[in-house]
DNA sequence: CCAATTTGGAAACGATCGTTCCCTTTTTCG
DNA sequence: CGAAAAAGGGAACGATCGTTTCCAAATTGG
């Protein structure tokens, strides 16, 4: 991953995003962008938007609040860059996990595994940011709103397809429909996510999984 | 419902909570607490916490900043007692919409379906409080956490004894776990509410009620 | 080597926010 | 009727926040 893939419109200046070679002008920058995103993502998953200040981002992604405003436009384009990056890892790993040989049914068990493990103690606590970004800003933030319903309906895409390659494998009964049960399965994982910030106590992981997959029953 | 469940400790002083007799010393109150709670309720909801200023609130539930702060000791206060009576409310209408003589499998489609209507357009919108302080404020402070969990915990023991009185009546299955069963609807209407609150078109209700009813066969 | 350009960083600015203060109004108690 | 008590309301306060400004440092082009 050599190049991130941020929006350039949301970076202040267009460095080290056109051809990776022929340093532009001015002083290089002395941190990696996607590192301190990493840094940015995380501190907005725990606080949320409006609860992380500017001298919060400075000081997780250790640098100065001005050399913050060389960077981005203003605290919204970070957290837009930090929104896009975190949406593609997450979608990255799913595909990723979703990648093997096995049948399509048990690799949406895996998946389910997945999203327990990651609603689970303190990964789980930290939250997720499309849930997040869902519930702070999608009402009053059209940007926002646009890719949390993006990342949505890409995830039941994601579930749909993985239960016709089920279908296609024998794995899953034919009969089912899959862009419904992909719904209800981007709903159950999403409400996961819920469950696991509030801190509950997870369910047993087996069991779990096994009422979850009744959905392509 | 003549008097409130606001738990008393968030009110400034102890006004009309005690025996309904026998007026308290100065000034009466002059407006009234439940619907003053229903337009915070509303702006909270809709905005969250830390976006609803003070100002927000005072002019949503038509009083002056400083007479608010006669009524509430802080701003915490005044999201508390919403909670409270946000929770109490829905708490109700659930018991109420699962008290009839209808067999167990058929009030659990109509409960789901009252939560899609709730999770959908304008409504949907404006989202579930329990969610929103879930995300935006449990990690951070406990007497939310410890009100998310309880309202969590509440909705699952819901669940658990519908399906057990279904499996009494014979409409649902004696074989399924009614616990790990109510645990996955719990993340299943959550997750509906954050979908709901992202504004994605809502899937039709018959057909995802009987992939959600799965759950429970 | 000097001008141009861009970043790093600290200090400063204006706006907003939560909260308090103070004064008036309305009520009860003696 | 006067004192005490509580609420309504607006002005004021201190803190914090997002952003801008300014200067030093680093790099390239001519």
């Amino acid at each position: 991953m050599p190049v991130s893939s941020v929006a350039s419109e949301l970076l202040r200046p267009h460095r080290s995003y056109g051809r990776p070679q022929r340093r532009p002008r001015g002083r290089p920058r002395a941190f990696d962008m996607d590192e301190a995103l990493d840094k940015a993502i995380r501190v907005f998953r725990e606080r949320g938007y409006k609860a992380t200040s500017i001298g919060d981002l400075a000081e997780a992604m250790t640098l100065a609040s001005g050399s913050l405003y060389k960077a981005f436009r203003d605290k919204r384009a970070v957290f837009l860059a930090a929104f896009d990056r975190y949406a593609e890892l997450g979608a990255k790993q799913l595909l990723r996990l979703a990648d093997t040989p096995k049948p399509g049914r048990e690799r949406l068990c895996e998946v389910l595994a997945f999203y327990i493990e990651n609603s689970r103690g303190l990964e789980g606590k930290r939250g997720c940011l499309v849930v997040g970004s869902a519930i702070e800003l999608a009402i009053h933030d059209p940007g926002v709103a646009a890719r949390v319903k993006a990342c949505l309906a890409r995830n039941e895409t994601f579930f749909a397809n993985l239960i016709r390659e089920g279908q296609s494998d024998g794995s899953i009964p034919k009969r089912i429909d899959a862009e419904t049960a992909a719904r209800a399965l981007v709903c159950l994982t999403q409400g996961m996510r819920v469950v696991g910030k509030a801190g509950r106590p997870p369910p047993d992981a087996a069991s779990f999984i096994e009422t979850a997959m009744k959905l392509a029953n």
